[in-house]
RNA sequence: GGCCCGCUAGCUCAACUGAAUAGAGCAUUUGACUACGGAUCAAAAGGUUACAGGUUUGAAUCCUGUGCGGGUCACCA
């Protein structure tokens, strides 16, 4: 029982007793007391003043008398307006510490026997990931872990949009263009290369539709007669015919990206736990617009083209199937949203999409409801705002765009740079360094952008990200850094420091008891962060009791500290900071290091 | 134009279901090194929460309207 429900549980109990009235615990409000106020948790009494006809601060007052003479847990109480604060004894707060110590899975919510799956990622595969799919992949596996402390299972999935017009692009211009050059040959990274021929299709592109106009054709011609694009779409068709040749070159290429891909996965430390490929479930759907259309929920044009009417709820018309009965975006995503809610019987599927699609899940949700789906509630997607740079949008065509690997790169150069500077770490290996490099230059970037509100636009500042003060991944880190180090000199010096060492004869501080209120609202952190599928909440945790940490340990002497309890008790607080910690960063994906 | 989202300190971001004087970091100014790790800590300064109404004992938060910014409304994905 966490304190707020223990104090919402004695005050109606109160009330019942003093105003003879059944109070709904809905409407009592209880909080964490302001530091200017004595105290540690307040109760909300202007609510009650309805029933108890009185002033607040009466209320309040009676409340409080109440409380301090029928439960032993609370010592004192004052009422400051309408805000009733309440102090617990220092017994009962000895015992709140001992149980935190205690519990091993701290913040491992129960079980709720529910499968979520978390669909995020989702690249095409003709150009490398961008800083935008950083967002989505730190978002999605970072989610994914968080639902799972929550108590559900969960599955992580990624939807590789690996066919259509764009791979076909890029396969055409190495064709013509490439020489046969290879990541072996070239040395370039897989995803890399076809990204460049990518550019080189634009390049050429733009160069024959320059020419057409030169030669006296409309723009608007031009732009649809241009050799290369008319031989990127004959790829195409060619590839939906089955055609050896061209999928052959498309595995390949493919292939390259892959290997590509799986490189950056691994550098950003994410990672799936099925990826479905759209060469495989473009198709599907077909089955579910026929049902729709003999519901009479959809309906066919004469041009054999299938729609569904959605004006009555506010939007517009919808394409399900093309005139040519070749299935859209859309209907492959109803496809796969029944096949995945069948296979693996799903309690909530969560899609970790850009807000430009926002529409689309609107749409998507809305036509599995028509279709009579009980699930179709059970669809969220967790739309996130986009990464803007200082000078201004990212824009593919302008080359503004920052490149995953380059960045995880630069992360790691300045994390390397300023770690050298200080020189902390001169005895470490060489390996050593690596390892710690790069949980340095990550746990900065991955701070930076969980930190933030998933919905909100936000903008990264390379230069701010790699600032290694203030509300950042390396502070925390940093802080993990210390705690261990005077674990170690504890321990070097054979001091006693486990849960079965706290002794009550050691007085807590306020500093102390302030700091064992913060561990001791991990938990509800955690529901509360799940809940709102939002792992910026547990980074804001985090920073919140590593700079409360910093505050103590700098006039506490915990090493110097006489006295066997205490100390033992200073140990072990400190211990558990560090264990929530590493918890708490953990949802986020960052590790912390034992030394840094 | 329709629909959706955002707007909080100079800048980047917080504020759980409405609650006390709206909080951090960066930058600025000042102070603290006999350091159990100074990548630290303390302090100052910085606000009409875009604007106007409304609901409420109480609004950054809820409702209506306005302004500014973004997204989206494809037989693309």
């Amino acid at each position: 029982m966490t304190p707020e429900t223990f104090i919402i549980a004695k005050a109606s109990e109160a009330i019942q007793a003093l105003y003879g009235v059944q109070i709904d615990p809905a409407t009592l409000q209880v909080q964490v007391t302001r530091k200017e106020f004595e105290g540690d948790y307040t109760l909300v009494v202007f609510p009650l003043l309805k029933v108890s006809k009185a002033a607040p601060e009466a209320t309040g007052n009676a409340i409080g008398e109440w409380l301090r003479t029928n439960c032993p847990e609370i010592a004192s109480y004052n009422t400051v307006k309408g805000f009733l604060n309440i102090s617990f004894s220092a017994a009962w707060w000895h015992g709140l510490f001992a149980e935190i110590a205690g519990a091993e899975d701290f913040g491992q919510l129960p079980p709720t026997g529910k499968t979520i799956m978390v669909e995020y990622s989702s690249p095409n595969t003709n150009k490398p990931l961008h800083l935008g799919h950083i967002r989505n992949n730190l978002l999605g596996w970072s989610v994914a872990k968080l639902l799972q402390v929550n108590g559900n299972k969960v599955m992580k999935v990624n939807l590789v949009n690996d066919r259509g017009i764009h791979i076909c692009k890029s396969m055409y211009a190495w064709k013509v263009l490439g020489n046969g050059e290879t990541p072996q040959s070239s040395g370039k990274k897989g995803d890399h290369l076809v990204g460049d021929y990518y550019v080189a299709f634009n390049n050429l592109y733009k160069k024959e539709v320059d020419e057409l106009i030169a030669g006296g054709m409309s723009k608007e011609e031009a732009e649809k007669n241009a050799p290369s694009l008319k031989a990127a779409q004959e790829m195409l068709f060619k590839w939906e015919q089955g055609d050896p040749e061209v999928v052959e070159l498309w595995k390949t290429m493919n292939g390259w990206v892959y290997d590509g891909f799986d490189k950056t996965y691994k550098d950003l430390g994410i990672n799936f736990d099925r990826t479905y490929y759209e060469s495989q479930t473009y198709l599907s759907g077909k089955a579910l617009v026929q049902k729709g259309l003999e519901a009479g929920i959809f309906e066919r044009q004469e041009d054999g083209s299938v729609w569904c009417d959605l004006t009555s709820d506010g939007l517009d018309r919808k394409l399900l199937l093309r005139g040519d009965g070749t299935s859209v975006y859309m209907t492959q995503d109803l496809g796969t949203a029944e096949q995945r809610f069948n296979e693996y019987n799903l309690d909530e599927h969560i899609y970790v999409v850009g807000n430009e699609q926002n529409y689309h899940f609107q749409v998507l949700k809305l036509i599995l409801g028509k279709l009579g789906f009980d699930w179709a509630d059970s669809i969220y997607h967790l739309s996130y705002g986009m990464v803007e740079l200082p000078e201004g949008k990212m824009k593919s065509r302008e080359g503004t765009v920052v490149d995953a690997d380059d960045l995880l790169a630069a992360m790691y150069e300045t994390a390397k740079e300023t770690s050298m500077e200080l020189g902390k770490i001169d005895n470490l290996s060489a390996s050593e360094q690596d390892e710690l490099f790069r949980m340095i230059s990550l746990g900065a970037l991955k701070y930076f952008i969980l930190k933030v509100d998933p919905k909100k636009t936000m903008l990264f500042d390379p230069k701010e990200s790699i600032d290694f003060n203030g509300n950042t991944g390396p502070f925390i880190q940093y802080t993990h850094a210390r705690i261990k180090s005077i674990l170690r000199k504890a321990d070097e010096q054979g001091i006693a420091h486990s849960a079965s060492d706290l002794s009550s004869e050691a007085e807590l501080s306020p500093k102390e008891i302030r700091i064992i209120k913060i561990l001791n609202t991990f938990p509800s952190k955690v529901a509360e962060a799940g809940a709102a599928f939002s792992p910026a909440l547990i980074a804001n945790y985090a920073y919140e009791l590593a700079k409360e940490f910093n505050q103590y340990y700098h006039d506490t002497p915990i090493l110097r500290e006489e006295n066997k309890a205490v100390l033992a008790c200073r140990l072990v607080l400190v211990e558990n900071i560090a264990k929530v910690l590493s918890k708490a960063m953990s949802i986020l994906g960052i590790i912390l290091p034992e030394r840094m």
